[in-house]
DNA sequence: AGATTAATTGTAAGCGCTTCAATAAAACTC
DNA sequence: GAGTTTTATTGAAGCGCTTACAATTAATCT
């Protein structure tokens, strides 16, 4: 049997009110009993229950997290930098990983809900109307991370996706290529795959090379459907000599499938990702990206979090985070 | 406000007891009584409060899972397996992140244990004996993954390193490889370091190939430190033609290394893996690796401590899962 | 010394829920 | 139809904790 504050108070001779300010306001009570309380607390491994002290706070200090795929390195940092977070602000964090699915992510709300986590996080999925209705509907303060809402006035941290989709093409057109293509996210099911067409689209418009503007395909978020999308991309045109990719693991299928072809990248083709992974160092050409500071994100978003939790606002609703170019070694002048 | 058990009751025109009832035991209240109970919840979106049923029942329906490295894919893969298995017994998961540091998992423990996890799963790490001793001082049932215990009698879950490395090893003998080195895992702050080089120096006794039992170099978890064993082994052993890695992000960095060597993989060199990761067929060129059942292995996991907090004991103490050899593209004939 | 004030401690209510004993209502018996 | 059993419902206690408030003790002031 787990011991409770009043073994405590019993071994220590006082009284559980007397246990419990030792824990919350030490200085209340005389270094006698409080020396004696502690040393009961450590005798007896006693540990507050969580429990009886929810009820009465009417907070769990635990967050929860929503993410869509825990197999993507991407939000592997995000966790990493939320949890660290977590840790610095004291709060427990709960994870769930809704493999895409709806009802799951829905389900794992009504899971919150009753495990009264004190806000939710929702990592870079689109804020569907029943997502909110739900969220709103139990009240549960979220923030979004990868991530907005133009709908709702919902406080997130992303990058500048446009700017940074511009900013990869724009190194490739620099670099001297005139026939670029691009591995994308679907525009239904994403919230980046828009901006990040149109920062493509601009950078093209910019410097007269509108007419690469439909060589996209769109693919699904894992390396085979890029595979998948190169094959077709460069089949339909085999003029091509970079490629822009949405994500490293689209550049790293496209890279697959072209050394599939014996197609060089980068002699042949440049290829540029978009994350800067741990993998993408480690891939073979090491890939030219745009870095998203992954773990930042992630971290910032508990903060955000927490900011709207105790003061029941946040400073700037939709924040924006710096990207880089990191150029390496799978792009190369034409 | 949330609204509560009473706020149901008074909108129903009955006693909370009644409330209580119909969501506990719903045939033991009359039908008229019962809808009108139901269309209140669902009027109120009422959800019970987790702190009070958990301070009644003694449970949190909440597992803990302590991993070593969360971006590592290895472990992606087992949180998976462990939150499905999750979904479908009925309790909630919380994840934590050690970064590999003992203070860090000490203090997660105390979390945990305020927080009335019901049990939890430790991932891959040694079971040292504070960790022990801190579980057992709670009283928290525990199981491990990845991992087994010879000092305590803990349930766990795992492959037998010892046979897979074997496998790997005797592959590679029989692809006609003589000249064989290995980047293993430290033998003092891992559980399959060991037992994996029992299989790599019993696969070569077993050829007469025992010159070879020294032509080792340990890395530690990461792409990086084995990019540099690597460089130590084949500095130390021009002649290796085949290399055996305890895990595939070791193959991939003594890939990379010799890729940067201009060796050829597979043509001068066959690298096997370890793991199976994702990434492992993503990898250029496809890793040939030892298959562990990753997902699988969370999932039982997940189960076992299930069994153990039900029933207070499992069937089988040490479970051992079984593991594959997929040959892809990183290995050769000699 | 007696009265006032300050510091410390204890008592008890209550957070939202479950559950058992008690009550009320209905359904049987003979 | 009085007595008994069965069924349905409710009131109240209590899970482990915090905290207002009351009670006690110590300290300070006339």
């Amino acid at each position: 049997m787990k011991p409770t504050i009043r073994d405590v108070a019993r071994m220590a001779h006082v009284s559980i009110s007397t246990v419990s300010r030792v824990m919350n306001a030490p200085n209340t009570v005389v270094e006698s009993k409080r020396i004696r309380v502690m040393e009961a607390i450590q005798k007896l491994q006693y540990q507050p229950n969580a429990f009886a002290r929810g009820l009465i706070y009417k907070k769990s200090f635990t967050l929860g997290l929503l993410i869509p795929d825990i197999e993507n390195l991407y939000f592997a940092g995000v966790i990493r930098g939320m949890q660290d977070a977590c840790i610095s602000l004291g709060y427990s964090l709960m994870i769930c990983n809704t493999d895409r699915d709806k009802e799951r992510l829905l389900s794992y709300i009504d899971n919150f809900h009753e495990k009264q986590v004190d806000g939710i996080v929702l990592a870079s999925d689109r804020l569907y109307p029943e997502y909110y209705d739900k969220l709103a509907g139990c009240s549960i303060p979220f923030v979004l991370v990868s991530s907005h809402s133009d709908e709702y006035d919902i406080p997130s941290v992303e990058i500048d996706d446009e700017a940074a989709a511009y900013d990869a093409v724009r190194f490739l057109i620099e670099l001297g290529h005139r026939e670029i293509g691009m591995i994308g996210f679907d525009h239904d099911n994403s919230v980046s795959g828009p901006p990040r067409y149109d920062g493509f689209v601009r950078a093209l418009s910019e410097s007269g090379l509108r007419h690469n503007k439909d060589k996209i395909r769109y693919a699904n978020h894992r390396f085979e459907h890029a595979y998948q999308a190169a094959h077709e991309l460069f089949h339909a045109h085999p003029e091509l000599t970079a490629v822009f990719c949405v994500a490293d693991e689209f550049a790293m299928g496209a890279i697959s499938y072209l050394k599939d072809c014996n197609i060089l990248v980068p002699g042949q083709v440049s290829v540029v990702g978009f994350d800067n992974l741990r993998m993408s160092s480690m891939f073979i050409p090491k890939l030219t990206t745009v870095a998203q500071p992954i773990y930042e994100l992630g971290y910032r978003a508990a903060e955000k979090l927490h900011e709207l939790l105790t003061t029941g606002n946040v400073a700037t609703l939709r924040e924006i985070m710096e990207h880089k170019l990191i150029v390496r070694e799978s792009s190369r002048e034409r």
